[in-house]
DNA sequence: CTCAGTGCAAAGGATTTGCATGCCG
DNA sequence: CGGCATGCAAATCCTTTGCACTGAG
């Protein structure tokens, strides 16, 4: 079906992500992964401290940089709270979020592939007009999420 | 061709949305609607203190915050650096952004109305799925503007 | 041994708030 | 007059950084 890794090869790919980097995954990197991977959407530091109490927050704050730098997670910028973190895109899907302007809670969504591509072409001709260069898109719903409404 | 109001009547719809929750249309107030009227996409606050230099940073603060509640401005949050502030949709057109990663630039542009109506058809099926209500979208492109790239 | 990784505490930067004064309605 | 607006300075909140210690290669 896709080409993304398998549950089973994305720690063989962060690993090598890091490597390249001269970076280790350590025990507190793997675990910040792990959550990741878990959650159905993009996770703010608060909420990564909460589920890992053996995490410190400076540390943590600095893995995720470092796990940026590599490639492997993206920050996502939300209105009001904090910056949220979730994989890279290569290693997840293309998706899209659900914000709630209430909670604050973010989760994915994907359109059709039918409708991405009509996107891309529209970017591209964007891009053909300004001399933009973008190097991805970001759509957000912004909204009252089910339990909010 | 458009229900937008005219630059002549922008102020009366501004004052009449202060008015209307107990607001005034102080001169600094009016400044800021101008500043904003006048930039070709949203503005940070450091710029906005740059280009009129009687505004007092907190006041300036408090004075978006007005605003943005009483529905004519919008606050916009993008990565990196301070947060930037644009006039509300309804005061405009609807638009999406350009942002550049090197320089923090944002500006605007805008996608046709058909494609328009095929995101707008796709979001209404989201929301039927999912019990999420949004109340507006955001649609970005993330990379280098022209003189970055 | 050496250097990356970690945790604590202190520093930084953007935004907010307390308070006294000025001014419109 | 009464309350919103304003400016300054102090306070907050999220995030980053300095430093000493631990551990893996």
């Amino acid at each position: 079906m896709s080409s993304l890794p398998g549950e089973a090869d994305l720690h063989v790919t962060v690993a090598q992500r890091l490597r390249r980097d001269h970076q280790r995954y350590t025990p507190a990197r793997r675990a910040l992964v792990e959550l990741l991977v878990g959650a159905g959407g993009p996770v703010s530091l608060p909420e990564l401290l909460r589920r890992d109490v053996a995490l410190a927050q400076s540390s943590t704050y600095r893995n995720l940089g470092v796990l940026e730098a590599v490639g492997v997670v993206h920050r996502v910028v939300v209105e009001g709270e904090s910056a949220r973190y979730e994989l890279a895109e290569d290693l997840t899907e293309h998706h899209h979020h659900l914000i709630c302007t209430r909670c604050g809670a973010v989760r994915d969504f994907t359109i059709s592939p039918t409708l991405e591509r009509s996107l891309a072409r529209a970017f591209d001709q964007v891009s053909a007009e300004t001399g933009f260069r973008p190097t991805h898109h970001r759509l957000d719903l912004i909204g009252r999420c089910e339990r909010c409404a």
